[in-house]
DNA sequence: ATTATTCATCGTTGATTAACGATGGAATGT
DNA sequence: ACATTCCATCGTTAATCAACGATGAATAAT
């Protein structure tokens, strides 16, 4: 097998790194915990977990959300934050996926 | 089981993070697929195939050994880069956890 | 109609990141 | 001894991030 060529501008990989930039703040892990916790859907409460402003958790949540892992559908006053099973499942694939090919070869 | 405290400062979810961190960028993932490809280790040339500057490769470089992703051992005026391991196995542990145990819950 | 609640957004600040070129130390080759 | 090569580091700039308080829109409750 020919060593593909690798690009900074492989789709791929730039999805991949977009998944891992999600995951990459202590914050946002801890909201997806949260959220895996609950069995019903959640809101802006995590508020009262995190020791973070609602400013502050509203935006790991925005982040969370462009990156396709969280969905937030409005529901009267209050936002119902879950996670999104298709992003969930694209990041268990992506990462697993570079975690088994990283790991195949080492010096 | 009793749904476990979640905190930003669960040492467990920091390094989650900062291994995330360090996958969050194209050019890094690029990096270590690179680096997994040669089955010998790997010094600078990684400038001849990513569109960077040396310098810039070079705090690439750097920001993976942090995170313990990578070593990076001077032979003579080469370096040579590899993948580390032991990160990559703790990469692999962390994050295949962290996503089983997302995807195990889904609103 | 007024008030209270929830939360997204704005504006701000300071910190960190990403990129580059330039510099310079260390080893190798001549 | 000198030139060359490799690369880490410095200094810089522009951009992005993380945090906050303040504001304001929308709904629910009185």
């Amino acid at each position: 097998m020919k060593p593909a060529d690798i690009s900074i501008n492989d789709k791929s990989i730039q999805r991949s790194a977009e998944i891992a930039k999600a995951l990459g703040h202590p914050a946002r892990i801890a909201i997806l915990k949260i959220l895996a916790q609950r069995t019903t859907c959640f809101c802006g409460d995590i508020t009262e977990i995190l020791p973070l402003a609602q400013s502050t958790v509203s935006q790991h949540l925005k982040a969370l959300k462009t990156a396709g892992l969280i969905t937030g559908t409005v529901e009267g006053v209050k936002t119902c934050y879950c996670l999104n099973p298709e992003g969930i499942r694209e990041l268990q694939s992506v990462l697993s996926e570079l975690s088994t090919e990283l790991i195949k070869t080492c010096c």
